[in-house]
RNA sequence: GGGCCGGUGCCCGAGCGGCCAAUGGGAUCUGGCUGUAAACCAGACGGCUUUGCCUACGGGGGUUCAAAUCCCUCCCGGCCCA
Protein backbone atom coordinates (compact mmCIF):
# COMPACT_ATOMS: atom_id res chain seq x y z
CA UNK A 1 0.00 0.00 0.00
CA UNK A 2 0.96 3.87 -0.77
CA UNK A 3 -1.35 5.78 0.46
CA UNK A 4 -4.97 5.36 2.16
CA UNK A 5 -7.62 8.14 2.15
CA UNK A 6 -8.46 6.14 5.45
CA UNK A 7 -7.54 3.70 7.83
CA UNK A 8 -9.66 1.68 8.61
CA UNK A 9 -10.57 1.10 5.26
CA UNK A 10 -8.11 -2.05 5.95
CA UNK A 11 -10.43 -3.31 8.23
CA UNK A 12 -13.33 -2.93 6.17
CA UNK A 13 -11.50 -4.71 3.37
CA UNK A 14 -10.60 -7.00 5.63
CA UNK A 15 -13.91 -8.02 7.11
CA UNK A 16 -15.33 -8.33 3.25
CA UNK A 17 -18.53 -7.68 1.33
CA UNK A 18 -16.97 -4.25 0.05
CA UNK A 19 -17.30 -3.33 -3.16
CA UNK A 20 -13.85 -2.53 -5.46
CA UNK A 21 -12.71 -1.19 -8.66
CA UNK A 22 -9.90 -0.69 -10.69
CA UNK A 23 -9.66 1.33 -13.96
CA UNK A 24 -7.76 0.09 -17.04
CA UNK A 25 -7.40 2.53 -19.63
CA UNK A 26 -7.16 0.27 -23.19
CA UNK A 27 -3.91 2.44 -24.63
CA UNK A 28 -2.43 -0.63 -26.06
CA UNK A 29 -4.43 -4.37 -27.26
CA UNK A 30 -2.77 -5.90 -24.23
CA UNK A 31 -2.32 -5.10 -20.77
CA UNK A 32 1.08 -5.04 -19.31
CA UNK A 33 3.03 -6.18 -16.26
CA UNK A 34 2.42 -2.73 -14.31
CA UNK A 35 -1.36 -3.54 -14.57
CA UNK A 36 -1.00 -7.20 -13.06
CA UNK A 37 -0.19 -5.54 -9.63
CA UNK A 38 -4.00 -3.48 -9.80
CA UNK A 39 -5.07 -7.47 -11.17
CA UNK A 40 -3.57 -9.07 -8.26
CA UNK A 41 -4.76 -6.46 -5.55
CA UNK A 42 -8.37 -7.15 -7.15
CA UNK A 43 -7.81 -11.00 -7.10
CA UNK A 44 -6.49 -10.72 -3.48
CA UNK A 45 -9.41 -9.00 -2.11
CA UNK A 46 -12.11 -10.83 -3.91
CA UNK A 47 -10.23 -14.10 -1.96
CA UNK A 48 -11.07 -11.98 0.80
CA UNK A 49 -14.94 -12.17 0.10
CA UNK A 50 -15.14 -8.68 -1.27
CA UNK A 51 -16.41 -7.78 -4.80
CA UNK A 52 -13.82 -6.51 -7.39
CA UNK A 53 -14.94 -4.72 -10.34
CA UNK A 54 -12.52 -4.32 -13.08
CA UNK A 55 -13.49 -1.32 -15.09
CA UNK A 56 -12.37 -1.37 -19.12
CA UNK A 57 -11.62 2.49 -19.93
CA UNK A 58 -13.79 2.47 -23.26
CA UNK A 59 -14.70 5.83 -22.76
CA UNK A 60 -11.73 7.30 -20.88
CA UNK A 61 -9.84 5.89 -23.31
CA UNK A 62 -10.91 7.90 -25.99
CA UNK A 63 -9.54 11.69 -23.54
CA UNK A 64 -6.07 10.08 -22.09
CA UNK A 65 -5.21 10.69 -19.10
CA UNK A 66 -2.57 12.84 -18.09
CA UNK A 67 -1.49 12.47 -15.08
CA UNK A 68 2.24 12.87 -14.58
CA UNK A 69 2.58 12.68 -18.15
CA UNK A 70 5.62 14.96 -19.68
CA UNK A 71 3.57 15.81 -22.93
CA UNK A 72 0.19 15.64 -24.75
CA UNK A 73 -0.25 12.67 -26.22
CA UNK A 74 -1.81 11.96 -29.61
CA UNK A 75 -5.63 10.71 -29.33
CA UNK A 76 -6.48 7.15 -30.50
CA UNK A 77 -8.82 6.22 -33.52
CA UNK A 78 -11.82 5.07 -32.57
CA UNK A 79 -10.88 1.76 -34.21
CA UNK A 80 -7.60 1.22 -32.39
CA UNK A 81 -9.80 1.61 -29.17
CA UNK A 82 -12.41 -0.73 -29.88
CA UNK A 83 -9.87 -3.08 -31.02
CA UNK A 84 -7.96 -2.31 -27.36
CA UNK A 85 -11.03 -2.67 -25.33
CA UNK A 86 -11.61 -5.90 -26.86
CA UNK A 87 -7.99 -7.19 -25.91
CA UNK A 88 -8.03 -6.07 -22.78
CA UNK A 89 -11.50 -7.28 -21.99
CA UNK A 90 -10.68 -10.89 -22.73
CA UNK A 91 -7.80 -10.53 -20.49
CA UNK A 92 -9.21 -8.98 -17.44
CA UNK A 93 -11.82 -12.31 -17.60
CA UNK A 94 -9.00 -14.31 -16.42
CA UNK A 95 -7.92 -13.29 -13.20
CA UNK A 96 -10.85 -12.77 -11.60
CA UNK A 97 -14.03 -15.03 -10.62
CA UNK A 98 -17.24 -14.05 -12.51
CA UNK A 99 -18.94 -17.44 -11.95
CA UNK A 100 -21.84 -17.39 -9.75
CA UNK A 101 -20.03 -19.87 -7.25
CA UNK A 102 -18.35 -16.79 -6.03
CA UNK A 103 -21.88 -15.69 -4.26
CA UNK A 104 -21.83 -11.88 -3.43
CA UNK A 105 -18.09 -11.41 -4.40
CA UNK A 106 -18.37 -12.48 -7.78
CA UNK A 107 -16.58 -10.50 -10.48
CA UNK A 108 -17.92 -7.79 -12.67
CA UNK A 109 -16.52 -6.72 -15.88
CA UNK A 110 -17.83 -3.24 -16.99
CA UNK A 111 -16.44 -0.56 -19.76
CA UNK A 112 -17.36 3.20 -19.15
CA UNK A 113 -17.96 3.76 -22.16
CA UNK A 114 -21.43 2.50 -21.40
CA UNK A 115 -22.38 6.03 -19.71
CA UNK A 116 -19.51 8.53 -20.73
CA UNK A 117 -20.64 8.55 -24.48
CA UNK A 118 -24.10 8.53 -23.52
CA UNK A 119 -24.48 11.01 -21.19
CA UNK A 120 -25.18 14.82 -22.94
CA UNK A 121 -22.88 17.67 -23.00
CA UNK A 122 -24.69 20.27 -20.99
CA UNK A 123 -26.31 17.40 -18.47
CA UNK A 124 -22.53 16.14 -17.77
CA UNK A 125 -20.92 20.20 -16.95
CA UNK A 126 -24.15 20.84 -14.66
CA UNK A 127 -24.59 17.77 -12.53
CA UNK A 128 -20.63 17.04 -12.45
CA UNK A 129 -18.28 19.75 -13.34
CA UNK A 130 -20.23 22.23 -11.09
CA UNK A 131 -18.91 20.30 -7.97
CA UNK A 132 -15.02 20.79 -9.24
CA UNK A 133 -12.85 23.79 -8.95
CA UNK A 134 -10.86 24.43 -11.71
CA UNK A 135 -8.61 26.46 -9.01
CA UNK A 136 -8.14 22.87 -7.14
CA UNK A 137 -7.32 21.16 -10.23
CA UNK A 138 -4.42 23.05 -11.16
CA UNK A 139 -2.87 22.42 -7.84
CA UNK A 140 -2.95 18.74 -8.11
CA UNK A 141 0.87 17.63 -8.86
CA UNK A 142 -0.26 14.99 -11.34
CA UNK A 143 -0.72 18.33 -13.92
CA UNK A 144 1.56 21.01 -12.13
CA UNK A 145 4.41 19.66 -14.55
CA UNK A 146 2.29 20.88 -17.29
CA UNK A 147 1.50 23.97 -15.78
CA UNK A 148 4.76 25.02 -14.95
CA UNK A 149 6.75 24.15 -18.00
CA UNK A 150 7.42 26.59 -20.39
CA UNK A 151 6.90 24.10 -23.65
CA UNK A 152 4.26 22.41 -23.25
CA UNK A 153 0.60 22.79 -22.98
CA UNK A 154 -1.93 20.87 -21.35
CA UNK A 155 -5.58 20.76 -23.49
CA UNK A 156 -8.91 20.91 -22.38
CA UNK A 157 -9.41 17.54 -23.42
CA UNK A 158 -6.83 15.62 -21.05
CA UNK A 159 -7.21 18.56 -18.36
CA UNK A 160 -11.04 17.04 -18.16
CA UNK A 161 -9.98 12.99 -17.90
CA UNK A 162 -9.97 13.60 -14.17
CA UNK A 163 -13.98 14.45 -14.47
CA UNK A 164 -13.83 11.53 -15.98
CA UNK A 165 -12.73 9.41 -13.83
CA UNK A 166 -14.47 10.78 -11.13
CA UNK A 167 -17.59 10.16 -12.94
CA UNK A 168 -17.10 6.78 -13.23
CA UNK A 169 -16.81 6.04 -9.53
CA UNK A 170 -19.94 7.96 -8.66
CA UNK A 171 -21.37 6.02 -11.29
CA UNK A 172 -20.13 2.80 -9.82
CA UNK A 173 -21.07 3.91 -6.48
CA UNK A 174 -24.55 4.56 -6.82
CA UNK A 175 -25.47 1.56 -9.92
CA UNK A 176 -23.46 -1.19 -8.08
CA UNK A 177 -22.73 0.31 -4.61
CA UNK A 178 -18.97 0.87 -4.71
CA UNK A 179 -17.02 2.54 -2.72
CA UNK A 180 -13.43 1.71 -3.00
CA UNK A 181 -11.14 2.77 -6.06
CA UNK A 182 -7.55 0.85 -5.90
CA UNK A 183 -5.27 2.06 -8.75
CA UNK A 184 -0.96 3.26 -8.76
CA UNK A 185 0.20 6.16 -7.07
CA UNK A 186 -0.20 8.17 -9.78
CA UNK A 187 -3.60 7.77 -9.73
CA UNK A 188 -4.36 9.63 -6.01
CA UNK A 189 -5.65 12.69 -7.69
CA UNK A 190 -8.43 10.81 -10.15
CA UNK A 191 -9.45 8.62 -7.01
CA UNK A 192 -9.70 11.73 -4.48
CA UNK A 193 -11.97 13.49 -7.48
CA UNK A 194 -14.37 10.73 -7.65
CA UNK A 195 -14.32 10.66 -3.80
CA UNK A 196 -15.21 14.04 -3.56
CA UNK A 197 -18.00 13.86 -6.17
CA UNK A 198 -19.79 11.16 -4.21
CA UNK A 199 -19.51 13.13 -1.06
CA UNK A 200 -20.61 16.20 -2.65
CA UNK A 201 -23.57 14.33 -4.37
CA UNK A 202 -24.79 11.34 -2.67
CA UNK A 203 -22.67 12.61 0.70
CA UNK A 204 -21.82 9.04 1.31
CA UNK A 205 -18.58 7.96 2.08
CA UNK A 206 -15.90 6.35 -0.11
CA UNK A 207 -12.42 5.25 -0.42
CA UNK A 208 -8.97 4.82 -2.43
CA UNK A 209 -6.04 2.66 -2.02
CA UNK A 210 -3.09 3.52 -4.25
CA UNK A 211 0.03 0.87 -4.48
CA UNK A 212 2.95 2.48 -4.81
CA UNK A 213 5.03 2.66 -8.21
CA UNK A 214 7.57 -0.32 -8.33
CA UNK A 215 11.10 0.25 -9.27
CA UNK A 216 14.39 -1.93 -9.77
CA UNK A 217 17.15 -1.59 -7.35
CA UNK A 218 18.53 0.69 -9.95
CA UNK A 219 15.76 3.11 -10.30
CA UNK A 220 14.50 1.89 -13.21
CA UNK A 221 10.96 1.13 -13.67
CA UNK A 222 9.86 -1.92 -13.23
CA UNK A 223 8.34 -3.86 -16.45
CA UNK A 224 9.92 -2.94 -19.12
CA UNK A 225 11.55 -5.78 -20.92
CA UNK A 226 14.85 -6.60 -21.95
CA UNK A 227 15.98 -5.36 -25.14
CA UNK A 228 14.40 -1.37 -24.40
CA UNK A 229 11.64 0.34 -24.11
CA UNK A 230 8.83 -2.36 -24.62
CA UNK A 231 6.95 -3.31 -21.80
CA UNK A 232 6.25 -6.65 -20.54
CA UNK A 233 3.15 -7.61 -22.07
CA UNK A 234 0.53 -9.99 -20.58
CA UNK A 235 -0.26 -11.34 -24.02
CA UNK A 236 1.50 -14.02 -25.20
CA UNK A 237 1.89 -13.49 -28.13
CA UNK A 238 3.08 -10.24 -27.71
CA UNK A 239 5.61 -11.16 -24.76
CA UNK A 240 5.78 -15.21 -25.04
CA UNK A 241 5.38 -17.20 -21.74
CA UNK A 242 9.41 -18.14 -21.58
CA UNK A 243 10.22 -14.42 -22.11
CA UNK A 244 7.84 -13.42 -19.21
CA UNK A 245 9.22 -15.88 -17.04
CA UNK A 246 13.08 -15.38 -17.93
CA UNK A 247 12.09 -11.64 -17.21
CA UNK A 248 11.04 -12.57 -13.77
CA UNK A 249 13.60 -14.69 -13.53
CA UNK A 250 16.31 -11.92 -13.63
CA UNK A 251 14.79 -9.56 -10.94
CA UNK A 252 17.58 -8.73 -9.30
CA UNK A 253 17.19 -9.79 -5.70
CA UNK A 254 16.47 -6.22 -3.85
CA UNK A 255 13.08 -5.48 -5.76
CA UNK A 256 12.19 -9.78 -5.53
CA UNK A 257 10.54 -9.75 -1.81
CA UNK A 258 8.41 -6.94 -3.13
CA UNK A 259 7.67 -8.33 -6.09
CA UNK A 260 6.48 -11.74 -4.47
CA UNK A 261 4.28 -10.36 -2.06
CA UNK A 262 2.43 -8.34 -5.01
CA UNK A 263 2.24 -10.54 -7.65
CA UNK A 264 2.26 -13.98 -6.06
CA UNK A 265 -0.83 -16.16 -3.56
CA UNK A 266 2.20 -17.72 -1.85
CA UNK A 267 1.66 -17.75 1.84
CA UNK A 268 3.66 -15.90 4.47
CA UNK A 269 5.94 -18.43 5.59
CA UNK A 270 6.67 -19.63 1.70
CA UNK A 271 7.65 -16.11 0.93
CA UNK A 272 10.28 -15.34 4.09
CA UNK A 273 11.49 -18.38 3.40
CA UNK A 274 12.01 -17.52 0.25
CA UNK A 275 13.50 -14.32 1.12
CA UNK A 276 16.17 -16.15 3.56
CA UNK A 277 16.90 -18.13 0.60
CA UNK A 278 18.27 -14.78 -1.18
CA UNK A 279 19.34 -14.34 1.88
CA UNK A 280 21.64 -16.98 2.52
CA UNK A 281 22.52 -18.64 -1.43
CA UNK A 282 21.35 -15.65 -3.65
CA UNK A 283 23.10 -17.52 -6.30
CA UNK A 284 20.39 -20.50 -6.55
CA UNK A 285 17.81 -17.52 -7.25
CA UNK A 286 15.11 -19.60 -5.65
CA UNK A 287 13.04 -16.89 -5.11
CA UNK A 288 13.31 -15.29 -8.43
CA UNK A 289 12.57 -18.94 -10.02
CA UNK A 290 9.28 -19.19 -7.32
CA UNK A 291 8.09 -15.87 -8.23
CA UNK A 292 8.79 -16.43 -12.39
CA UNK A 293 6.76 -19.74 -11.85
CA UNK A 294 4.21 -18.08 -9.61
CA UNK A 295 3.52 -15.30 -12.36
CA UNK A 296 3.40 -17.36 -15.70
CA UNK A 297 1.45 -19.75 -14.22
CA UNK A 298 -0.91 -16.82 -13.36
CA UNK A 299 -1.22 -15.28 -16.71
CA UNK A 300 -1.02 -18.41 -18.70
CA UNK A 301 -1.22 -21.40 -16.89
CA UNK A 302 0.35 -24.21 -15.04
CA UNK A 303 1.45 -25.69 -18.33
CA UNK A 304 3.25 -22.94 -20.02
CA UNK A 305 4.84 -21.95 -16.11
CA UNK A 306 6.50 -25.49 -16.28
CA UNK A 307 7.68 -25.49 -19.89
CA UNK A 308 8.89 -22.02 -19.51
CA UNK A 309 11.11 -23.64 -16.64
CA UNK A 310 12.19 -26.44 -18.08
CA UNK A 311 13.47 -24.26 -21.70
CA UNK A 312 15.07 -21.73 -19.25
CA UNK A 313 17.54 -24.34 -17.08
CA UNK A 314 17.82 -26.44 -20.40
CA UNK A 315 19.19 -23.49 -22.33
CA UNK A 316 21.43 -22.13 -19.37
CA UNK A 317 22.70 -24.98 -17.69
CA UNK A 318 23.53 -27.54 -20.64
CA UNK A 319 25.37 -27.83 -24.07
CA UNK A 320 22.76 -27.02 -26.16
CA UNK A 321 24.32 -29.35 -28.90
CA UNK A 322 23.87 -32.50 -26.62
CA UNK A 323 20.13 -32.11 -26.02
CA UNK A 324 17.69 -34.63 -28.33
CA UNK A 325 15.83 -33.64 -30.94
CA UNK A 326 12.64 -32.77 -28.36
CA UNK A 327 13.89 -31.87 -25.61
CA UNK A 328 15.74 -29.06 -27.95
CA UNK A 329 12.43 -27.90 -30.02
CA UNK A 330 10.93 -27.85 -26.84
CA UNK A 331 13.85 -25.36 -25.12
CA UNK A 332 13.32 -22.69 -28.07
CA UNK A 333 9.99 -23.12 -28.53
CA UNK A 334 9.05 -19.81 -28.04
CA UNK A 335 11.69 -18.17 -29.42
CA UNK A 336 11.00 -16.54 -32.93
CA UNK A 337 12.39 -18.53 -35.78
CA UNK A 338 13.10 -18.59 -39.47
CA UNK A 339 13.52 -21.07 -42.62
CA UNK A 340 17.03 -20.97 -44.16
CA UNK A 341 17.52 -23.10 -47.68
CA UNK A 342 19.80 -26.18 -47.06
CA UNK A 343 21.91 -25.05 -50.05
CA UNK A 344 22.20 -21.47 -48.86
CA UNK A 345 24.36 -22.99 -45.49
CA UNK A 346 25.97 -26.13 -47.15
CA UNK A 347 28.39 -23.28 -49.14
CA UNK A 348 29.40 -21.40 -46.25
CA UNK A 349 26.24 -18.72 -44.75
CA UNK A 350 27.90 -15.46 -44.24
CA UNK A 351 26.96 -14.74 -40.48
CA UNK A 352 26.53 -11.20 -40.83
CA UNK A 353 23.98 -11.97 -43.86
CA UNK A 354 21.81 -14.08 -41.26
CA UNK A 355 21.30 -12.00 -38.15
CA UNK A 356 19.80 -9.36 -40.19
CA UNK A 357 17.53 -11.76 -41.90
CA UNK A 358 16.67 -13.48 -38.22
CA UNK A 359 15.94 -9.89 -36.80
CA UNK A 360 18.92 -10.36 -34.24
CA UNK A 361 20.46 -7.25 -36.26
CA UNK A 362 18.87 -4.41 -37.22
CA UNK A 363 21.24 -3.58 -40.12
CA UNK A 364 24.50 -4.81 -41.43
CA UNK A 365 26.45 -2.42 -39.77
CA UNK A 366 24.93 -3.22 -36.34
CA UNK A 367 25.32 -7.38 -37.19
CA UNK A 368 29.23 -6.71 -37.94
CA UNK A 369 29.49 -4.49 -34.74
CA UNK A 370 27.89 -7.29 -33.23
CA UNK A 371 30.09 -10.00 -34.16
CA UNK A 372 33.28 -7.39 -34.16
CA UNK A 373 31.95 -7.17 -30.20
CA UNK A 374 31.86 -10.88 -29.93
CA UNK A 375 28.61 -10.86 -29.40
CA UNK A 376 27.40 -13.45 -31.43
CA UNK A 377 27.22 -17.73 -30.76
CA UNK A 378 25.92 -20.77 -32.75
CA UNK A 379 24.79 -23.18 -30.56
CA UNK A 380 25.75 -21.63 -27.10
CA UNK A 381 29.43 -21.33 -28.49
CA UNK A 382 30.83 -18.01 -29.82
CA UNK A 383 32.09 -17.56 -33.27
CA UNK A 384 34.68 -15.09 -34.68
CA UNK A 385 33.82 -12.14 -36.75
CA UNK A 386 35.33 -14.36 -39.39
CA UNK A 387 33.46 -17.55 -39.11
CA UNK A 388 30.96 -18.44 -41.90
CA UNK A 389 27.96 -20.85 -41.07
CA UNK A 390 28.34 -24.29 -42.13
CA UNK A 391 26.80 -27.87 -41.97
CA UNK A 392 28.92 -28.68 -39.57
CA UNK A 393 26.99 -26.26 -37.16
CA UNK A 394 23.49 -28.23 -37.49
CA UNK A 395 21.76 -30.15 -34.74
CA UNK A 396 19.43 -33.18 -35.50
CA UNK A 397 20.68 -32.38 -39.56
CA UNK A 398 18.28 -29.62 -39.17
CA UNK A 399 18.37 -26.80 -36.77
CA UNK A 400 20.61 -23.85 -35.57
CA UNK A 401 20.78 -21.91 -32.56
CA UNK A 402 21.76 -18.54 -33.21
CA UNK A 403 21.99 -16.01 -30.74
CA UNK A 404 23.25 -12.52 -30.11
CA UNK A 405 24.22 -11.30 -26.49
CA UNK A 406 23.17 -12.80 -23.61
CA UNK A 407 19.46 -13.20 -24.20
CA UNK A 408 17.76 -13.10 -27.78
CA UNK A 409 17.79 -16.41 -28.98
CA UNK A 410 16.55 -17.24 -32.86
CA UNK A 411 16.16 -20.70 -34.04
CA UNK A 412 17.19 -21.91 -37.42
CA UNK A 413 15.60 -24.70 -39.23
CA UNK A 414 16.63 -25.65 -42.32
CA UNK A 415 14.18 -26.80 -45.85
C1' G B 1 -6.61 37.91 -35.38
C1' G B 2 -1.75 40.48 -33.33
C1' G B 3 3.18 40.09 -30.84
C1' C B 4 7.09 37.00 -29.11
C1' C B 5 9.58 32.19 -28.62
C1' G B 6 10.47 27.30 -30.17
C1' G B 7 10.53 22.34 -33.39
C1' U B 8 18.04 18.81 -33.81
C1' G B 9 19.41 11.46 -33.77
C1' C B 10 15.29 6.69 -28.86
C1' C B 11 14.75 10.98 -24.94
C1' C B 12 16.83 15.53 -22.95
C1' G B 13 19.86 18.99 -25.11
C1' A B 14 24.37 21.87 -27.45
C1' G B 15 25.55 23.74 -32.24
C1' C B 16 23.56 29.05 -35.14
C1' G B 17 27.30 29.52 -42.70
C1' G B 18 32.54 25.32 -44.17
C1' C B 19 36.77 21.76 -39.36
C1' C B 20 28.90 18.39 -38.59
C1' A B 21 26.72 11.98 -39.05
C1' A B 22 26.44 16.72 -35.61
C1' U B 23 29.64 18.19 -28.22
C1' G B 24 27.38 16.41 -23.63
C1' G B 25 23.93 13.60 -20.48
C1' G B 26 20.34 9.71 -20.03
C1' A B 27 18.41 5.31 -22.22
C1' U B 28 19.93 1.12 -25.09
C1' C B 29 23.41 -2.64 -26.91
C1' U B 30 28.01 -5.76 -26.64
C1' G B 31 32.04 -7.49 -23.81
C1' G B 32 34.52 -8.20 -18.79
C1' C B 33 33.62 -9.53 -13.54
C1' U B 34 29.52 -12.28 -11.25
C1' G B 35 24.82 -15.74 -9.61
C1' U B 36 20.94 -16.30 -16.48
C1' A B 37 21.13 -10.38 -10.57
C1' A B 38 22.65 -5.42 -8.96
C1' A B 39 26.91 -2.37 -8.69
C1' C B 40 31.37 -1.61 -11.24
C1' C B 41 34.90 -1.44 -15.61
C1' A B 42 35.64 -1.18 -21.11
C1' G B 43 33.65 -0.34 -25.84
C1' A B 44 29.65 0.66 -29.37
C1' C B 45 25.53 3.57 -30.58
C1' G B 46 22.17 6.58 -38.98
C1' G B 47 22.87 3.43 -43.35
C1' C B 48 25.72 1.21 -47.38
C1' U B 49 28.67 -2.21 -52.28
C1' U B 50 32.77 1.20 -45.68
C1' U B 51 40.31 4.67 -46.71
C1' G B 52 34.74 6.38 -49.94
C1' C B 53 29.58 7.26 -50.67
C1' C B 54 24.30 8.10 -49.35
C1' U B 55 20.41 9.86 -46.10
C1' A B 56 19.36 13.07 -41.89
C1' C B 57 18.71 18.59 -37.86
C1' G B 58 9.52 19.80 -38.57
C1' G B 59 7.62 20.09 -44.50
C1' G B 60 8.46 22.74 -49.14
C1' G B 61 11.12 26.50 -51.77
C1' G B 62 15.33 29.96 -52.16
C1' U B 63 20.37 32.52 -51.31
C1' U B 64 25.52 30.56 -51.45
C1' C B 65 31.21 27.42 -54.20
C1' A B 66 29.17 25.57 -49.29
C1' A B 67 23.20 25.62 -44.91
C1' A B 68 21.13 22.12 -38.94
C1' U B 69 23.00 27.17 -39.19
C1' C B 70 20.74 32.91 -43.60
C1' C B 71 15.83 34.26 -46.32
C1' C B 72 10.57 33.02 -47.78
C1' U B 73 6.49 30.00 -46.92
C1' C B 74 3.57 26.16 -44.77
C1' C B 75 2.64 22.78 -40.65
C1' C B 76 3.00 21.84 -35.35
C1' G B 77 3.80 23.43 -30.09
C1' G B 78 4.30 27.24 -26.14
C1' C B 79 3.71 32.17 -23.83
C1' C B 80 1.40 37.03 -23.91
C1' C B 81 -2.39 40.40 -25.95
C1' A B 82 -7.32 40.84 -28.39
Amino acid sequence: MHQCTDDSLLDLLGAGNVTVYAGFDPTASSLHLGHLLQICTLRRLQLAKNRPIALAGGGTGLIGDPSFKATERPLLTVEELNHNVLGIRSQLARFLDFTDSAGSSRALLLDNSAWLTTISLTDFLRDVGKHFSVNQMIARDSVKSRLDRADVGLSFTEFSYMLLQAYDFYRLHVDHGCTVQIGGSDQWGNIVGGIELIRKMTSHASFGLTSPLLLRSDGQKFGKSEGGNDRVWLDASLTSPFQLFQFLLNSDDETTPTLLRFFTFLSHEEISELDEKTQNSPQERAAQRALALAVVSLVHGDEAASSALRASEALFSESISELDEATLLEVVADAPSTNVNRDEVGSGLDAVELLVRTKLAASKAEARRFLDQRGVYVNNVRIEPTDAITLDHVLHSRYLILRRGRHQTHLIVLS
